[in-house]
DNA sequence: TATTTTTATTGCCAAGTGGAAAAAATAGGT
DNA sequence: ACCTATTTTTTCCACTTGGCAATAAAAATA
């Protein structure tokens, strides 16, 4: 599969790249200021930006509205937003979820729709579907679309474009975007799904200019994605954020991993209903029961998730000693309950935090399923604009 | 302070530092191989390799000595060991150890001394006599030495050869490289100690040709250094690597730093004394009684070694979940012990490593305090050699 | 001795980048 | 209205770097 990027946008150079991605995740920035960020002299900044500019990629917003006093005026560069588009599908448990994004990463389209069989045929065809349906389905004023990411749980390799081993949909190595490419006519990419959603986060929400920071999600699972030195951790064999599967008490609960007292059989939902239910004697307890229960003060229900935010926050510990993010996003669907145990998170993270880790600042944001998608779209950006470094070091 | 280092080894272009240190840790090599490792083209290595050869810093060791069939001989290019020597010194808690090292990392002299106070000034005139105590000591057939690596625990800013915060020593913000440059006339390094000890065995030890390893010191404390894409982890807030604060039980010992159940308070050699005086009232037990009581099979004294073991294995693989080292290296004073609970380490990383990071290597390597030592010398070589990235990438 | 094979070197070239000077665009003073 | 100071942006030039491809070197083999 021959990546055409060249019809696309012009990043010949590093600097191009460089550039534009320093444009892409900086918002509307002034070349002084792209200049400073990425070391680059103001001559290649103005020359990346040129070549930027006339491909329709990057407009100038005209002179900025505070003036600085005297002399010749700043003026800001921005992504032109409509002048290309990107599809995005995550593949979550009862269903996918499809986007279809702008080059600022601005949300046009938004489609949901049933999974009715986990075969490779069967959900590479939906995919193509629901792109299809997607593509025709957005006011395009100008840009085209030529790229869609995909998301998937599990051991992912996204350079090729293979799921490894994915445990819900019961894969082994589907090279799903040759498949998808073949399907779709666009050009593919394949990325883990938390992966794909701190990706997003790195570039367009919390991890924002930040050179280290993780993403926590809660919910069915709890798993995480680490960002070191600007790029984010794949693990050496695959593994990498499974924050899930720490173990905090030898006492705690049976995980389905086989081991006791990891977070994940704490803290996760079914968890969190498991041990309501036996605590209450609730049998047919959902997880909108369990938080009505303990909204309403039920003091059972309310130890239970305690025992949540304090497993979580000593998580989050954990990670903050042994990696020292500058900052912990928090996400996921669980966070309907996250008020029940937000003060635990953050108490036991304080206390665990050794000296200056406890300055990691955690910030809660909550995520929905189609967030995860919007991150698979992200992925296909990520992947058009970074340059595959060339020179290997091993030094 | 003006680093002079074009006088001492020509490093001019980004090449030509890939290739030294291509070739000082993948030692002998082949320039055909050295191309293949750092992906520049041959003629670029014949080039730097030129450089280098000229300046005495490698030599040709002639045509290898197994012949590979026909064809022009190829000739194993290796650093030559007595072009230069380095100091290094490093505090540890009753004396100062300091090595002198050549350029293949071999040590030439080592010397301990007894620290006789902590005052900085005191440590900074007790370290610069050492140094020149040794720099008189050595058969320099060639090579001089103009730098001089010092490490210390706590928390070091490296750029700013600064020791922001040492509880031990109990310093803050002592601007330490620059008080010995002063003393000495040698340029100073000053870096953690337990990065320092990470560098050595990135470049000469474990770590060779290998982008992510953790190592891990099991003694008087527990920590770790982290090598992600073949760099340091150094944490947003100067924290990484503390993996001997990882709680894994809510009902373990008080550890000093506040919380309960920490690896530390577990494992730790103070933690494993206490533990058994505690089971067996023996008030006087030092180590030494502690290993031989459970080697000549106590049962409460095994099994305090053995839980130890569980719970370094528990943090071990905490960090091979988040963040999927290729290899762990377990070294440390500790290690005297180490077969009373090698096995419980292992069992218990194995059944708690998520998935395929059980895969991660576990190898043990005991390394003594010279070692420690050593580690400040190569981390004088490593800023000698390594080149500051001059482009900050953002994306 | 000629040929083949593998490795190393050299000459040439293209291009990316930085430095410095010039130009552009404004504010403010006279 | 014009000039000057100021700040940002652009242009021009030259340099460095590293890749490509042809060539040389050093054996083994025919």
């Amino acid at each position: 599969m021959e990546r055409r990027r060249a019809a696309e946008i012009p990043l010949d150079t590093p600097a191009d790249a460089l550039v534009c991605g320093t444009i892409l995740t900086q918002g509307p920035i002034l070349r002084g200021d792209v200049s400073r960020l990425t070391g680059l002299s103001s001559a290649a900044v103005t020359r990346a930006t040129r070549t930027l500019l006339e491909a329709g990629y990057v407009v100038e917003l005209g002179p900025t509205g505070a003036r600085a006093g005297s002399g010749r005026p700043a003026s800001l560069l921005d992504m032109r937003a409509d002048r290309e588009f990107f599809a995005g599908v995550t593949v979550a448990t009862q269903e996918l979820v499809g986007v279809v994004i702008d080059l600022k990463a601005g949300v046009r389209v938004a489609r949901h729709r049933p999974l009715s069989s986990r075969g490779v045929a069967s959900v590479v065809s939906e995919i193509a579907d629901l792109v299809a349906e997607m593509s025709g389905e957005f006011p395009r004023s100008s840009g085209s679309m030529h790229r869609l990411g995909v998301t998937v749980s599990g051991d992912v390799d996204r350079s090729l474009g293979v799921a490894q081993y994915s445990p819900f949909l019961q894969w082994r190595n589907v090279p799903l975007a040759h498949l998808l490419e073949n399907e779709t006519g666009l050009i593919t990419v394949l990325e883990n799904n938390v992966r794909g959603l701190t990706i997003a986060e790195q570039w367009f929400g919390a991890g924002v200019g930040v050179s280290s920071f993780a993403l926590v999600t809660i919910g069915a699972g709890i798993g995480s994605g680490l960002v070191v030195n600007g790029s984010v951790l794949t693990g050496a064999h695959g593994v990498a954020g499974e924050i899930g599967h720490i173990s905090i008490d030898p006492l705690g609960p049976q995980c389905r991993c086989g081991c006791r007292g990891c977070v994940e059989a704490i803290a996760s939902d079914q968890a969190i209903i498991d041990q309501i239910r036996s605590e209450t004697g609730i049998s047919g307890l959902t997880g909108a029961d369990a938080i009505a229960l303990a909204k309403s003060g039920d003091i059972a229900a309310r130890s239970v998730f305690s025992r949540a935010g304090r497993a979580i926050g000593l998580a989050l510990a954990a990670l903050a000693n042994l990696v020292g993010p500058e900052r912990i996003v928090i996400s996921g669907e669980g966070l309907a309950a996250l008020d029940l145990f937000e003060e635990e998170v953050r108490q036991s993270f304080a206390a665990q935090a050794f000296a200056t880790a406890a300055q990691c600042e955690i910030v809660i944001r909550p995520l929905s399923f189609e967030h995860w998608a919007r991150g698979a779209a992200i992925v296909a950006i990520h992947d058009l604009i970074t340059p595959e470094t060339k020179n290997r070091r091993i030094i």
